[in-house]
DNA sequence: TCGCCCCT
DNA sequence: AGGGGCGA
């Protein structure tokens, strides 16, 4: 459906394009694509099938295309460090630029370059001098531009995956903000990108909160006693820059004046021009395209200038529910055949095909049917046309919105994905909590009616309180919605996504979108997104069921969903006070090595370009490259660096600026801005993340922050419990190890954890025949290297890097431990041959993951999968006695009676914050869990030892 | 999108 | 071996 029709305009809007971050977006996008003399082309294939795309769907009457103009804008002189951390543009991003704007010009629009401001300003300026005569649609992705959204301003984001239409009141929904604030939001939480520190400490969570009370940088000054004390020293120091760095959010509105609508009048496409321009840039793919512009095309040609009307193929007689667009995939795509004149041929629906159901609307939750005792299915569906309806609803925080991923996100937003999240989880803005959805799904099994319900959330939980069965795309963005959902017993679940992934946890998608697009197989159709989730899950049960994964499906990863949720309420605490310190240290010193490295190296120059650093250091300083990147570019990474330390001074500096960059940008910076009012981090703990049945964390990633280096226990000790609390830290002690002696029961590795000795020791002292008392350190270190090797699969490709010897010496070391230890060796083959008959490996419990790859005639796939094989086998039993433990940690009736609450999982260690007289009894008692794990209800054949401590911070008690 | 780098 | 985040 074209955006005109989605938004219901009546008038030709004017569509402006933010066309350089197109261009310089469509270069990251896509590596490496040229014309046959070496020509860079992949910018200008994207940009242009964009082009021809929109020209297909929108039929546009006005249309600019905006460029940035060069050199320096007013911001520059306001600020000079405005995007000062950007480097120079690329070469071959240069060099499409002509050609771009010749595709532009070619397909009959215009463009215009921004003077003495950026594209942005311009699309600002004409968006707000033609607003009161049409609708303008902005093309583009920059957050910026959300300032212009109005009444009759939109902003859509084609996007890479996913496209976005967003109106002034789904930025009203996401944000609680008003368009004309964002400057002033912006000023506040800053931009990266732009190289705008904002003000420290202060986040899109807590500018959220001020906006709401305080309406701009000016309220915010005049009313600053009112403020909270903590605000209140944030802002202390920033109440003037906070000012400038607005004049840097703020668009311009009055540039641009010499263009006027008549300069973007779009004309028709020449396709003999297109043809040629297609053909001398060899973007042959995009030929078919051009015949599919139909009535566009400049008529020198001959061709029957078709109507095409819109709303053609089959109309279904369901009431509410959209048309999904997908279903017009035409045979009469291909170039050359014009469209038969309004003659739907496809009328006629595969033999077979199961009717539509009738779609009843509902708002309230009395109009529903008894559910008591039956089989439902809850399937949010929505997409801009229900975004639409749903602004009639009062505006929530936590609204639903469709989400790309997964299901649908009840708690979603675009701009400020964690703040949101939070005040959703927190409850603690004025709202009630009760998000509502666009339209909910529902249906009963054996009834013959579906509902479109878009009511309240949690009316709708109390109702399915009831229900004997729920099946639903993702349980826990249910949960996390904290709308009484978790007042549904955990037996009546089924999670779809979860299903599948137990199915092929390799798949990566499991969406709804995903799942749903098995409608034509199970040959039903998609106006009925609930009952076809019903045909799923029976199809998912039998499957399970199959694979006997039902008991894992049941007992162990649907009632992990509620202790992940839970785990992600609570959050775990950090130190801001420490945190900020710490950053103000790493930023001092790098701000010195910066201005060191920039002394030897000459000159100013970007340290963190990959780029850039290979150019001074083997170019200019000539040292010797040490190795390659899998893109043919010269490595700077650490190995190569350290390599040649010594060689030249910087090599040091650099290194130490990597390490402090690193820790600044992805650590010390972000993190507390993402905190909330009682300094609490929420990360999200994803069960379907990864191929071996361990969890993964996203924003934040609590499960890599940093443990080593000089760095790393400060950097822990800034994560901490809340006051009058203590942090209990409890973890495996090489967990995958034990678990390759139980399943290998290879004598030596079961005798040396049965008597608790040194693990790497051990296997060093068979490994070089000497006593155990003997081996020395050094033995010791590489015998460690092979332990892990072991654990991966134990390619010698990684071993001999790893212990930095030559692949023939590591070859010779496997055989000879392989020699020494033959039980590891048959339970190796043993996961091979088996790998090799089922096609798939299995873990302690029966988690399954499928390596078609084994049987592969690819020498390099066949070992990779032998590898992923015996590390799945590993990890995955390590993940699941882990997630075992975990169950039983949140369930005991002991730990709940010492008030400890698990914060953290970091895939073999557990985080409780506890009061801190209890902490010592916590401690013990969570060991004593995680020792008594029984995978399969069996002891393993080695004890599982666990090492606790106790601390305020997570380093103490690590 | 890739390269780099943090974690178990 | 399995992840996630940042910057170009």
């Amino acid at each position: 459906m074209s955006l005109k029709e989605r938004l219901g305009l009546t008038t030709e809007p004017l569509y402006l394009m933010d066309g350089s971050a197109f261009i310089f977006r469509a270069f990251y996008a896509m590596q490496s694509m040229q014309r046959s003399d070496g020509f860079p082309t992949n910018a200008l294939f994207i940009v242009t099938r964009i082009l021809l795309k929109f020209l297909k769907d929108e039929h546009p009457t006005y249309f600019g295309f905006i460029l940035d103009g060069k050199g320096k804008n007013f911001r520059h002189d306001i600020y000079p460090e405005y995007k000062a951390n950007r480097s120079a543009t690329p070469e071959p991003l240069v060099q499409q630029l002509e050609p771009v704007t010749r595709a532009v010009r070619t397909l009959g629009l215009h463009l215009a370059i921004s003077e003495n401001c950026e594209a942005d300003d311009c699309i600002a300026s004409l968006a707000a001098r033609y607003k009161k005569e049409r609708p303008v649609i902005i093309i583009g992705a920059d957050k910026d531009l959300k300032q212009c959204l109005d009444d009759n301003v939109f902003l859509w984001d084609p996007g890479v995956k996913q496209e976005k239409l967003t109106t002034v009141a789904d930025f009203r929904e996401e944000t609680g903000l008003d368009p004309a604030q964002w400057p002033d939001f912006q000023a506040v939480i800053g931009d990266s990108s732009d190289n705008i520190p904002g003000v420290p400490g202060i986040g899109p969570k807590t500018a959220a909160k001020i906006f709401t009370e305080h309406g701009s940088l000016e309220a915010i000054r005049d009313h600053f006693p009112s403020l909270a004390p903590a605000v209140q020293k944030k802002f202390a120091e920033h109440l003037d820059t906070m000012f400038t760095y607005r004049r840097l959010t703020t668009l311009a509105t009055s540039e641009c004046a010499n263009l006027t609508l008549d300069h973007f009048r779009v004309s028709p496409v020449d396709a003999e021009k297109t043809a040629l321009f297609l053909r001398e840039f060899e973007l042959r793919t995009l030929m078919k395209d051009i015949s599919a512009l139909g009535p566009l095309l400049a008529p020198s040609g001959h061709m029957a200038s078709t109507t095409n009307d819109p709303s053609d193929g089959p109309t279904t007689l369901t009431t509410g529910s959209p048309k999904p667009v997908s279903a017009q995939m035409s045979l009469f795509d291909s170039p050359g055949s014009a469209a038969p004149a309004a003659a739907p041929l496809k009328q006629t629906e595969p033999a077979g095909t199961q009717r539509s159901l009738k779609i009843t609307a509902v708002d309230d939750i009395s109009s529903l049917p008894d559910c008591a005792g039956r089989r439902v299915a809850l399937v949010a569906v929505g997409d801009v046309l229900h975004r639409a309806e749903c602004t009639t609803l009062p505006p929530l925080l936590g609204m639903a919105a469709p989400s790309p991923d997964r299901s649908v996100s009840f708690a979603d937003s675009a701009g400020l994905p964690a703040s949101e999240n939070q005040q959703a989880r927190n409850g603690s803005t004025t709202q009630t909590g009760d998000a509502e959805p666009c339209a909910l799904h529902l249906h009963l099994a054996g009834d013959t009616c579906e509902y479109r319900y878009t009511g309240s959330l949690t009316a709708l939980a109390g109702y399915m309180t009831k229900a004997e069965y729920i099946v639903t795309p993702d349980v826990k963005a249910l949960l996390t919605t904290r709308t009484g959902w978790r007042a549904v017993a955990e037996s009546r679940w089924f999670d779809l996504g979860l299903a599948a992934y137990l199915l092929d946890p390799e798949d990566r998608d499991y969406s709804w979108r995903r799942l749903s697009a098995r409608a034509d197989e199970l040959d039903l159709p998609a106006e009925n997104p609930a009952r076809l989730a019903l045909a799923i899950a029976g199809d998912f049960e039998r499957r399970l069921q199959g694979g006997d994964l039902t008991d894992l499906m049941r007992n162990l990863e649907i009632p992990l969903i509620r202790v992940l949720a839970d785990m992600e309420e609570v959050g775990i605490h950090i130190n801001r006070a420490a945190f900020a310190e710490f950053l103000n240290e790493v930023q001092r010193e790098l701000d010195r090595l910066t201005r060191t490295i920039h002394e030897a190296a000459g000159g100013p120059f970007n340290i963190r370009s990959a780029q850039q650093l290979g150019d001074l250091l083997f170019n200019r300083l000539g040292l010797k490259p040490k190795g390659k990147t899998k893109g043919g570019q010269i490595s700077t990474s650490q190995a190569v660096l350290e390599k040649l330390e010594g060689e030249h001074p910087v090599i040091d500096l650099i290194l130490e600026y990597r390490k402090l960059e690193k820790l600044r940008s992805t650590y010390l910076e972000p993190m507390p801005k993402m905190a909330d009012e009682q300094g609490r981090i929420h990360t999200t703990f994803n069960q379907l993340a990864t191929a071996t049945g361990r969890l993964s964390s996203s924003n934040p990633n609590l499960q890599n922050i940093p443990v080593r280096g000089k760095f790393g226990p400060r950097m822990r000790a800034c994560f901490t419990a809340r006051a009058g609390c203590k942090l209990v830290s409890a973890d495996y002690s090489q967990i995958e190890l034990r678990v390759l002696a139980h399943c290998s029961q290879d004598p030596t590795l079961l005798e040396a954890f049965r008597n608790d000795e040194d693990i790497h020791s051990r296997t060093a002292s068979v490994l070089f025949d000497v006593p155990a008392q003997d081996v020395t350190p050094d033995q010791r270190r590489n015998a460690k290297t092979i332990n892990f090797g072991l654990v991966y699969g134990m390619g010698p490709q990684k071993l001999a890097q790893e212990l930095k010897i030559s692949l023939n010496e590591a070859k010779a070391f496997i055989e000879r431990y392989f020699a020494r230890l033959q039980r590891l060796k048959a339970f190796y083959e043993q996961v091979e041959a088996d790998a090799r008959e089922n096609g798939s490996v299995t873990t302690l419990i029966g988690r399954r993951r499928h390596v078609p790859d084994i049987q592969s005639g690819n020498n390099q796939l066949q070992s990779q999968a032998r590898r992923q094989a015996i590390n799945t086998v590993i990890q995955g039993s390590a993940a699941d006695i882990i997630k075992i433990a975990m169950l039983r940690t949140a369930q005991d009736a002991q730990l709940k009676s010492l008030k400890a609450r698990l914060v953290l999982q970091v895939h073999d260690e557990l985080l409780l914050e506890v009061p801190a007289e209890n902490a010592q009894a916590a401690a013990e008692r969570l060991a004593d869990i995680m020792s008594g794990v029984r995978p399969g209800g069996k002891p393993l054949d080695v004890p599982l030892k666990v090492d606790y401590g106790i601390g305020s911070g997570w380093h103490e008690a690590h």
